[in-house]
DNA sequence: CACATATAATAGCAATTGCTACTAAACACA
DNA sequence: TGTGTTTAGTAGCAATTGCTATTATATGTG
């Protein structure tokens, strides 16, 4: 009569954000917005369609973060110089002591997180998480073959 | 270089709930609100103020979701003959079917999400992620506690 | 009983998200 | 070159969420 994995994850995830975003209010980033951040900073360069697509939001949701992340002056857009459509993202120089104090929140959560839990046991949990999460998103992308 | 547990959790819940929610569309039943009908099948009777600690919400966020229930007909509100501030939470009749066809998209989606691993490795994952629950929880409670 | 404190639930507001429809630019191909 | 299709990104709208403050009721204490 256990509750499903399904419920496990979500809760799980929620209170993940919940323990992220209590310890980061005063600087007013999300856990969401972190996540870009963090890849911006290892993978500048980058489109917005693409990015969607690596944090699975729309891409309309990922275009509003970076209007917020260009408000705060820690990223902006640069024209595409191949492609007038796109743009073409980038932190500012702002971004980094941010990201700083970011990157030793984001592993005092994971270390309270997985208190109690080896090492063997950790990378247990995040290869079989790992291959869940690759299922989802493979049956993703088959829907939308699917609807061709 | 892999990324932490923590944006592995949210994208996979993430994911969870969009196959979820993509299977339901048509009965405008999300995943969350699932949940709840789901722990009122087995508990009835239960107060918002708890059921809103069990699925991590706030308060408030559940009774706007009861109100939403209500309206469609599948949950209701009964005084509490004990506490006239409080309200005990009880399904409709309506619900009974609605919730067999969702316990199978659940359980569809869950066997998409974990085709591949073995029944012991449903059971490792399981009990992992319940581990990094029951930190991330416990720490919730205790921050509470300091605030006082 | 009087009064302070705590609790259950809710309203107002602002922020965030996704669905749908749309614009502009690129591409495919006759 | 012309024309239809695809792609990158965005605006409008509705739905959902959480923070803060508020109401109504319950409980504790002198």
């Amino acid at each position: 009569m256990s509750e499903s994995i399904g419920f496990l994850l979500n809760d799980t995830a929620r209170l993940f954000r919940r323990a992220f975003n209590a310890r980061t209010r005063d600087s007013g980033i999300t856990a969401l917005q972190w996540r870009v951040l963090s890849y911006l900073s290892r993978h500048p360069g980058i489109r917005q369609g693409p990015l969607a697509d690596i944090i699975e939001v729309e891409p309309i949701t990922l275009s509003r973060m970076i209007d917020r992340l260009e408000e705060a002056g820690l990223a902006e857009r640069r024209a595409d110089p191949t492609d007038r459509r796109a743009w073409l993202l980038h932190l500012t120089p702002l971004a980094e002591p941010l990201l700083d104090d970011l990157r030793r929140t984001g592993r005092a959560v994971v270390a309270e997180a997985t208190e109690g839990l080896s090492d063997a046991e950790r990378d247990e949990l995040a290869a079989l998480v790992e291959r869940v999460r690759a299922n989802l998103s493979r049956r993703e992308c088959l829907k939308e073959k699917e609807t061709l």
